[in-house]
DNA sequence: TTGTATGATGATTGCGCTGTCAATTGTTCC
DNA sequence: GGAACAATTGACAGCGCAATCATCATACAA
């Protein structure tokens, strides 16, 4: 019998064809490129794979042909909603062209993302997708140097390490505070929880939407990571700390709804006492009641955009596209939960 | 010089051996086991891996030592907030200890399920870690056939097929039920998304305490993935079919959620009208308004306690804990979303 | 018949690294 | 002074697969 020569070894591609009666080139065809090998060779390896229950090694397969089929992404979240649609997307882009997504967490943390880009390197991913555009110098120096596709996303910036598909979050942040001051709110407040760096951006659109109505900054701040029961926090302190508020923008819509609960639980009136928008325009802030005005980003756009430049890239031996800055915009969802000051 | 003989290619160890004058062996010990070199060569390949920017290639280094240092973990969803502490747990315990965590995501489909078990077997993980027990049988096969540690979590089962912690979700949604029932609530509704397995044993539950209180069933289930605005639309069609119910019990805490929106939205108060209790209590169900009474579900404990026993096996040469199943329990936390009947 | 083109199959080599064992050096003890 | 030993270091083979080129059989044209 052709049995695997050690039992307690995993089955080998030899062993499949030592079964088959081929050689070990033969083997590998049928599972490669199965057209260019005889109908009756093909069916003795199929049988062999099956009865041995063989198993590619991707190591090696990897290994010998320097092609991983493998793209790096690195969130800095994994359970913040908005990374949902956004890894959706790259699997639904990636997986039917044949690559593999491997997801790292940054934790928002430039130190931990330098680590998990070195992490993912050392994987030989063959393009690599990051979230925001704040990379350490080192961890761009080694993303160069690996020779790979690169997209940051997310956010604009104006010296990408190679391509950049995102949306201008000063920009997006402008417009929900000039949202509120459209609506002759005159005290309008912030809330974010600066962890997050594209949050910080969001806040500086408020400031110049705060200076274009010369309006006062009032800006709150947690140096916790962002989180539901967060906005109710931060809401009671910017309360109390500016009473004549009548709108506040939370940095994202799990602080909206932290606050919209806080309020519901001291009896503000929103939109009545209180204006709140959110933002990311996540799916609970539609049904919310009332239901939460919010800045919508293009996530699922975005990245399916990236995948789809990397796969052009890739196939394409190799040619970057003409524009290496793409900018998605965003959309103003005026819903229930901001309304005329007064 | 010594450079890289060949530019546009990677830089190996034998780059790294030749630019420190050693041999590739040692180089390669420096990086793994520093305490054998002396102190002298140690510093010179150091100072040759800084300058030559060098990333060992894992690939390489696990196909020799066959030794990946990979633990496979598989989900249903990623941006569940169940799975937030889950995997948070497994960083937490396999980072420090030198090995990748790898996730894929089976999107609660036992056909994906199977193929990301076989794709991540294909990558040798030294171990792997299933949210459920409802596994295809072609999938328990590959896994046995392995030969890694695997640990089936979050539920129990009698036939585990080889670690099982989890805790009994037939119970805990029978907690939930007679939670309800103790309130002395008559007619309890139930509502989930039965794409969960789980959320399907939980109903159990709830039957067995309706048929314990000689109550009359009302489930209500919509074949779609659980989200907040199923919970509002689950909970209109329970209460236009079944216009007596007083209490439901909701599949998870984004029904929960859901549904108390959709209260608000029509005026039911909660818990006067209505009470209301969720499942597996997520943040948000503290600082909801009013507070969401849940079930709480040790998630941390559970990935925790799979890793910790995963590197014994893996670090004691492969023996087994002797109890093979662990019941972690679950926890009722009454709010104010559930009163008194009547 | 012979020569050539075509397609199918196999032998060999090497991807970059680590396990193993042999070789070398220095050290200690009697 | 030499044996016995420990501490370092290096040579070599091989992990499992794929790229490359060589070989072989077949078909067809001249």
């Amino acid at each position: 019998m052709t049995l695997p020569k050690n039992k307690s070894r995993r089955v080998t591609l030899d062993d499949v064809a030592t079964r088959a009666r081929v050689s070990a080139v033969t083997a590998s065809r049928v599972l490669r490129k199965p057209e260019m090998v005889s109908a009756d060779l093909r069916a003795r390896v199929d049988s062999a794979v099956r009865e041995l229950a063989y198993v590619p090694n991707q190591l090696a397969s990897a290994l010998a042909s320097s092609h991983t089929g493998r793209i790096g992404v690195i969130v800095p979240s994994l359970t913040n909603g908005v990374f949902g649609d956004y890894l959706r997307a790259l699997h639904d882009v990636f997986i039917p062209a044949g690559f593999q997504v491997l997801v790292l967490n940054s934790h928002y943390l430039p130190g931990r993302e330098e680590k998990a880009i070195a992490t993912m390197l050392g994987q030989f991913p063959e393009a690599i997708i990051l979230a925001g555009i704040g990379q350490t110098t080192q961890a761009r120096k080694s993303l160069q140097q690996a020779g790979v596709p690169v997209v940051q996303t997310m956010e604009m910036t104006d010296d990408p390490i190679d391509i950049n598909v995102g949306l201008s979050q000063v920009g997006a942040g402008y417009a929900a505070a000039r949202h509120l001051f459209d609506l002759d709110h005159i005290h309008v407040g912030q809330i974010s929880a600066p962890h997050d760096s594209r949050s910080r951006k969001r806040v500086e659109g408020y400031m110049q939407a705060v200076g274009e109505f010369n309006a006062v900054p009032m800006v709150i701040s947690a140096d916790q990571p962002s989180s539901v029961p967060l906005g109710g926090q931060m809401l009671i302190e910017l309360m109390s700390r500016w009473p004549k508020v009548t709108a506040v923008f939370c940095g994202n819509d799990n602080l909206a709804l932290g606050a919209l609960f806080e309020c519901q639980r001291r009896r503000i009136r929103v939109p009545d006492d209180l204006s709140i928008i959110g933002f990311n325009d996540l799916e609970v802030s539609a049904c919310a009641y009332p239901s939460i005005s919010s800045i919508a980003t293009p996530r699922y756009e975005m990245a399916q955009r990236a995948a789809e430049i990397i796969l052009e890239i890739i196939r394409g031996t190799g040619t970057r596209p003409k524009q290496r800055q793409i900018d998605l915009g965003f959309r103003l969802i005026a819903r229930d939960s901001t309304g005329r000051a007064g």
